[in-house]
DNA sequence: GACCTGCTGCGGTGTG
């Protein structure tokens, strides 16, 4: 006989799996049910048999999908003094974390500890001495750990039950990413013992490639729990605007400049962009929103205007600026004001704001121009619409150059408009990019290399290999491409070999190995740093020059610079009333195939797209004219004034590939993005070239790049041998194999 | 004309 009483109000079975005292926590905390990914989770995480991945949007209850279940196995008599180790990207979310965590922990008896640069070493020489409970730690930290605390690293992780790996998506594809892969394996190769991984992602493209990530090789043994997204409905407008000059003149500005005037900053704004201004002042104020224009300079060019357009209105200001280069304290000041709750705050951002930092509830996003990418589109306009019942609503803002009769092509089709519609089509059918997986990031073997001499006091050859190569994530370096490597670092002073073929830092090896910059894997630019009347603003890149009497827009004000001290690399300023935005530089992004295919089916079609407004609309009929005018839905070639534009919609792996391709022939190539220009080149010249490239086919990425110089792009490349550096180079930014399946599909030449 | 992240151990001096 079956009983059909229910026990208790709660039908979970993953809930009985918890440990009392953490059922008692979740009737005591209210939850009424446990959410889709906390019920799957549970099962396999208090297994302990196999490594998981959690998928799921924000605010999903992925934190303690993970946690409960192994708080619980660290509370059973036999776990008891056991220890949990957590991974964070940012220090910031670090410390979210340990607050949500304390509030469940301390009524346990676990410790949680946050392990980051900020943190003292007392407290770390604290957890070092009883090692248990949870630590949140950063992998620059965990590296350290490794590196300089190699023959206790067995013992105070000997209790060690999981790893888990916060914001799984944010390390993959990166230099980072492949230094956190090598520390989980060095980690278990200390311990010598396997330890389960638990990933903690954003809802993932694919999530195959997550768990290929988490456990290299053994990726279909993951267990993958993805709890799709609720579909919040979107609001989308996407608003054209022409690029007009600012009521001065060039010259005009630059005289008045220079007799030392200081200018209004609606003098000098082009008049396109004050009109993006005036319409998100219009439209945010009075809410939270957030607004991204794509770099740091656009962000102190907008907050300027539309703080200006408050002072005009004699009201606080309501903007905010956000981004890497401002110092800690003003980007704190912006969280601050977007998170109380008694004046109204729109934060103006870049990408800083894309990731998880808490900052309360926001009513929309604005996005400037085309997103980087469809992802981080997707990832920005999750931050709006969270509350029940509301949509997320999405602004687009476009400003197209005025055309002439020597415009180019790309101004012509209107290039940031229809990539704009191209990610908006992209987002709506739920496609983004996948990380790029491929890159070898030898710079970052070197890191490891050093690091795990420095761990064991020496390591042979042959084990440095199996741990970093066989076991470790630096697969593609075959045992040819180690020794060459290592041949290379010992004649450049980076390594040594002792009698007994030990490896050991060599002097250039010692000096980068024993200073504390060398746990980032990635490298930072030179800097100023910034300073008024002894206030911290932030940094100037040193590429970025200013002299004393410069005019700064920085922190969303305005200043002017008194002193540059160059040995000491600061920049004294004070408050004025002039100013323009410094260049903080960089590279351009790089374009994925299906969103340039995208682009053509938006130039191509005639589909109405009602998100437009009526001067979208009238940009994109232009361009929609001009590429059936230039016969580019049946053509890939056409002839301009300066030579044939090849327009073959695929990403800019493939185009920068094929650039270098037609380099070797002796044409002159350029990958513009929207098309490859081919200069001292007609069709014929064409054809004959692919040909060529077909019947010989064995060009390399070392041939393709021989004459290529600035091939240093991580940190440690300088010191990778000129082969190899090519094919490291390759492995981030060209695509041999998918260009050569292109230049074979049929009517490539026509 | 892109964006972002992170960082130890030790020796010196001062204080209770």
């Amino acid at each position: 006989m079956e009983t059909a009483l229910p026990t208790s109000s709660s039908e979970s079975s993953s809930f009985e799996l918890l440990e009392p005292r953490i059922q008692r926590w979740v009737w005591e905390a209210g939850w009424t049910e446990l959410r889709d990914a906390q019920e799957r989770a549970i099962p396999p995480i208090i297994a302990a048999k196999s490594d998981v991945i959690i998928a799921a949007s924000t605010a999903t209850g992925k934190t303690e999908a993970a946690f409960l279940p192994i708080l619980s196995r660290l509370l059973t008599p036999e776990d008891e003094g056991g220890v949990a180790l957590c991974v964070s990207p940012l220090k910031a979310l670090i410390n979210d974390q340990w607050e949500r965590l304390e509030q469940l922990c301390e009524t346990l008896d676990i410790p949680v500890v946050p392990w980051h640069g900020d943190i003292a070493a007392s407290r770390k020489q604290k957890f070092v001495k009883s090692p248990a409970g949870c630590v949140l730690i950063t992998p620059e930290s965990l590296e350290a750990m490794l590196y300089n605390r190699g023959s206790s690293v067995s013992s105070i992780f000997a209790q060690l039950k999981y790893v888990v790996v916060d914001e799984l998506h944010s390390f993959m594809g990166s230099e980072r990413g492949k230094q956190l892969q090598s520390l989980l394996v060095r980690l278990e190769v200390t311990l010598r013992r396997r330890v389960p991984r638990i990933g903690l992602s954003a809802t993932l493209g694919d999530i195959q490639l997550a768990a290929d990530y988490l456990r290299p090789g053994e990726g279909a043994n993951v267990t993958l729990i993805e709890s799709t997204d609720a579909s919040t409905r979107m609001k989308i407008l996407v608003k054209g605007y022409l690029d007009l000059p600012p009521v001065l003149s060039e010259a005009e500005i630059a005289t008045r400049e220079k007799s030392g005037e200081e200018l209004k900053l609606t003098d000098t704004t082009g008049t396109g962009m004050l009109a993006i201004g005036r319409h998100l002042y219009e439209n945010l104020r009075g809410t939270n929103n957030l607004i991204f224009p794509n770099s740091r300079q656009s962000v102190e060019r907008y907050t300027a205007v539309l703080r200006s357009l408050c002072e005009a209105d004699r009201i606080p200001p309501e903007f905010w600026p956000h981004h890497g280069n401002l110092s800690k304290e003003l980007r704190e000041e912006t969280e601050r004001a977007l998170k109380q709750t008694q004046q109204p705050a729109s934060a103006v951002a870049t990408s800083t704001l894309e990731l998880g930092v808490d900052i309360g509830p926001v009513v929309s996003v604005a996005q400037i121009g085309p997103a980087p990418s469809v992802s981080s589109l997707r990832q920005r306009l999750g931050r709006s619409g969270r509350r029940k019942g509301s949509s997320a609503v999405l602004r687009g803002y476009v400003l197209e150059p005025e055309l002439d009769l020597r415009s180019p092509v790309a101004d012509t089709l209107r290039e940031g408009l229809v990539q704009l519609i191209a990610q908006i089509e992209l987002l709506l059918q739920k496609w983004f990019e996948p990380p790029r997986a491929a890159g070898m990031h030898l710079s970052t073997f070197i890191q490891q290399l050093l690091s795990a001499i420095g761990q064991y006091g020496g390591i042979s050859a042959g084990q440095a290999y199996a741990l970093l190569c066989v076991k470790g994530p630096f697969r593609a370096i075959s045992q040819e491409d180690f020794a060459t490597l290592l041949r290379s670092l010992g004649s450049q002073g980076v390594l040594l070999q002792d009698g007994a073929g030990t490896l050991l830092h060599g002097p250039v090896g010692e000096a980068i190995a024993n200073h504390y910059s060398f746990y980032a894997a990635f490298s930072s630019p030179e800097e100023y740093r910034l300073v008024s009347r002894g206030r911290a603003l932030g940094s100037l890149p040193i590429t970025s020059p200013v002299g004393v009497g410069d005019y700064l827009l920085f922190g969303g004000r305005r200043w002017k610079v008194e002193m540059v001290d160059q040995p000491q690399k600061v920049v004294e300023v004070e408050a004025a009333r002039g100013g323009r935005a410094p260049a903080f530089g960089g590279t351009q992004g790089s374009v994925h195939t299906r969103v340039r295919q995208e682009m053509k089916t938006v130039l191509a079609g005639d589909k109405q797209l009602t998100y437009l407004d009526p001067k979208a609309q009238e940009l994109l009929m232009a361009s929609r004219a001009a590429f059936r005018s230039m016969g580019l839905a049946n053509t890939t070639r056409f002839t301009s004034a300066d030579g044939l534009k090849l327009f073959l919609w695929q990403g800019d792996e493939i185009q920068n590939t094929l650039a270098l391709m037609f380099k070797s022939l002796g044409i002159q190539a350029k990958n513009e993005g929207l098309c490859l220009a081919l200069e001292n080149c007609d069709s014929v010249r064409f054809g004959e070239a692919v040909d060529k490239l077909l019947e010989v086919e064995e060009l390399t990425s070392e041939t393709l790049l021989a004459h290529a110089e600035n091939l240093a792009i991580e940190k440690w490349d300088m010191l990778v041998p000129r082969p190899l550096r090519e094919r490291n180079y390759a492995s981030l930014f060209l695509d041999l194999p998918g260009t050569y399946a292109l230049m074979r599909t049929e009517g490539f030449c026509d």
